[in-house]
DNA sequence: GTGTGTCATGTAACCGATTACACGATTTGA
DNA sequence: TCAAATCGTGTAATCGGTTACATGACACAC
């Protein structure tokens, strides 16, 4: 009935415990013979080792965290998809913690994966929890995912938001605009802090007057956001939105007023979740490789874990990595003034569009 | 520099193990002020009790397995946020496995995850990974989560797709549709055979002839599909898609081709990705709430554990829970016929679509 | 034949928590 | 005043692996 350990192998097998778990873990020498038998055994027993026994005498879990804020969709999922292929390769297993909307709760959750994963991977974009990381997390490996400056003094996964709010105004401007507002997500956000941060700056290199409103990253205020902008004094030629979800939302709100996009006013986005592409105008957007970024994470957290193992503290100066958004233009922008000569059709922008139909590249 | 132990904390303290244990554990007869004592040393020390220790005497993990296939995208990260929460109320790790699209995969992280978790939710649209389940899975308990009927030997949740198919032509027939086409999911996806099986009998129940063409949950093959329907010999005025994605795609189709949607031809999608509720026109589909069915599923488990461990061997009839799709109408579906002489516009249908707007109820 | 080295295998200590049982101190009741 | 009950705390066995070290068999060299 209950499941059988390791000494009942070796008693099936005529072994000592020590062989069977040297054929067990491959490692040692154990004559072929031998090993078959316990694996035999093993198979006919249906042993299963204990993990808590074998994390015990080892001190490894083989386990890694990951605290997620809550955060839903698209986003989540691709994450992990990358993360847990590459887990699987290093022989790792994946805990998660979602829905963790503040500091609090995140810090709860971490505290309770302590001493259950070798590493963690802390997602946070609000703005106190990197340092919370720190203090939490003691002396575990953590990689820090989180869209604000490189600031940390923990290794980190960032997507370069003021690069890619540069990217897309500088798309505008080639194509024509001259007037672009920007709907900005949630305050206390570090990622729509950073792509507003780039648009400021990208608009101030312009020498443009730039004009913000601020939503809250949901597709409700970009709507809303969108009929604050038409009902501003000034008339824009185009909008930068701090994400997809918003400019979707901006989308039907011109839509719903009888204004053209892109001939009237054009829209860009942030994240290219794949709703971005399937929408009419197809949107124009920064595209993300999620699931490549999850397992560049992972591998960054793993060779921390051995470099922990193998004596070093851990990295001297931890890195940040950097992801670089990626412009992937749909009709929901011009083509860039360049190429509009080309042909009467738009064919770069439709190039663009159908090349972003297919997910992650 | 180690991680304290428990003993560390008990020298701290000047008491036994036993006391620490206790304190901790927050169960047995300690003196308030002992435990105060405690509790001060376990924070100086940084304590965090070892949980394969805890796991190798208590037999227990308080972690639970998903074995999830390779469906990506709203669905999994619903599933999972709704577990999570259910999971942290009862004290449960949430680990997860991904991307297993044929049964061998999923065979592998069963595996793996044995002697790891206390129970198993198993996700398999794959026919064979049912049994495989169950042969895989040995003592422990699991929760069996698909779209096929309920033949399983196996606790279960599923979604009554059968159901939900019907619903879908009988509210196209309700709106006046008679020529009514079916585009279906891949064949050996329970899920999509459950669907075809509800749109036949419901077509068949209405003395109608059935139209099936082959897709594959995706996106363009709902497109292919769609342009499929345009060049039969037949003119058909609804299609009840396999799944919202083959929906949206079909809805382009038409949109490129200049049918009219819902005038010329009706469209129902199903599962009520929060995509259905931003395409224009608003998809009518079956919304299935997703993380509320993960919370169910979570207790079902949940409970299945604690009945074990209780004596009891398990379910001696194991129950198969279904969860009835809703439906949701929005503008690619005409109003129902006894609605349409109430008013000039569609009332029914509009105010249907403003209250899918929101996700999950 | 004795010594030395190699190699497969066995023995037993250890990892860190839980908990049955033991123990001593105090309270309660007759 | 003594026996019994109650209560807080300590001791040590236990869970199931891993692995340092011990052991014994055998080969080879002298």
């Amino acid at each position: 009935m209950k499941p059988a350990t390791i000494r009942d192998v070796a008693r099936h097998a005529q072994v000592s415990v020590a062989s069977v778990s040297r054929a067990l873990n491959g490692s040692d020498t154990v004559t072929e013979e031998t090993r078959k038998r316990i694996l035999e055994s093993a198979e006919a027993l249906q042993y299963v080792p204990h993990s808590g026994a074998r994390s015990l005498s080892t001190s490894k879990t083989n386990t890694l965290g990951i605290i997620l804020p809550d955060l839903y969709g698209e986003f989540f999922s691709e994450l992990i998809r990358g993360m847990d292929l590459a887990a699987r390769e290093h022989g790792y297993h994946l805990i998660v913690s979602s829905s963790h909307d503040d500091a609090d709760g995140a810090a709860t959750a971490i505290r309770s994966m302590r001493g259950r994963v070798d590493g963690l991977f802390v997602l946070s974009p609000q703005i106190d929890s990197a340092n919370l990381a720190t203090a939490m997390a003691g002396r575990l490996p953590v990689v820090l995912m989180h869209g604000g400056a490189g600031e940390s003094t923990l290794p980190s996964i960032v997507v370069d938001n003021n690069g890619g709010a540069h990217a897309a105004v500088d798309h505008l401007l080639a194509t024509g605009c001259r007037s672009i507002a920007h709907i900005a997500g949630p305050a206390g956000n570090l990622e729509a802090e950073a792509r507003l941060a780039g648009y400021l700056e990208a608009m101030a290199e312009a020498g443009l007057e730039p004009h913000v409103v601020e939503g809250d990253f949901n597709q409700g205020s970009g709507h809303e956001s969108a009929q604050a902008l038409m009902k501003a004094g000034r008339r824009f030629d185009g909008v930068f939105c701090g994400n997809d979800m918003m400019a979707i939302g901006a989308l039907l709100a011109f839509q719903e007023a009888g204004v053209r996009c892109p001939e009237d006013i054009a829209v860009v986005g942030f994240d290219d979740v794949p709703i971005a592409a399937l929408v009419r105008p197809g949107l124009t957007t920064l595209r993300i490789r999620i699931a490549e970024t999850g397992r560049r994470a992972l591998q960054r957290l793993v060779s921390q874990i051995q470099a922990a193992h193998a004596g070093r503290a851990s990295d001297p100066v931890p890195t940040c990595e950097v992801v670089r958004p990626e412009l992937v233009i749909r009709s929901s922008t011009r083509a860039a003034a360049s190429t509009i000569r080309a042909a009467d059709g738009r064919p770069s922008a439709l190039k663009a569009s159908a090349q972003g139909e297919n997910q992650d590249g």
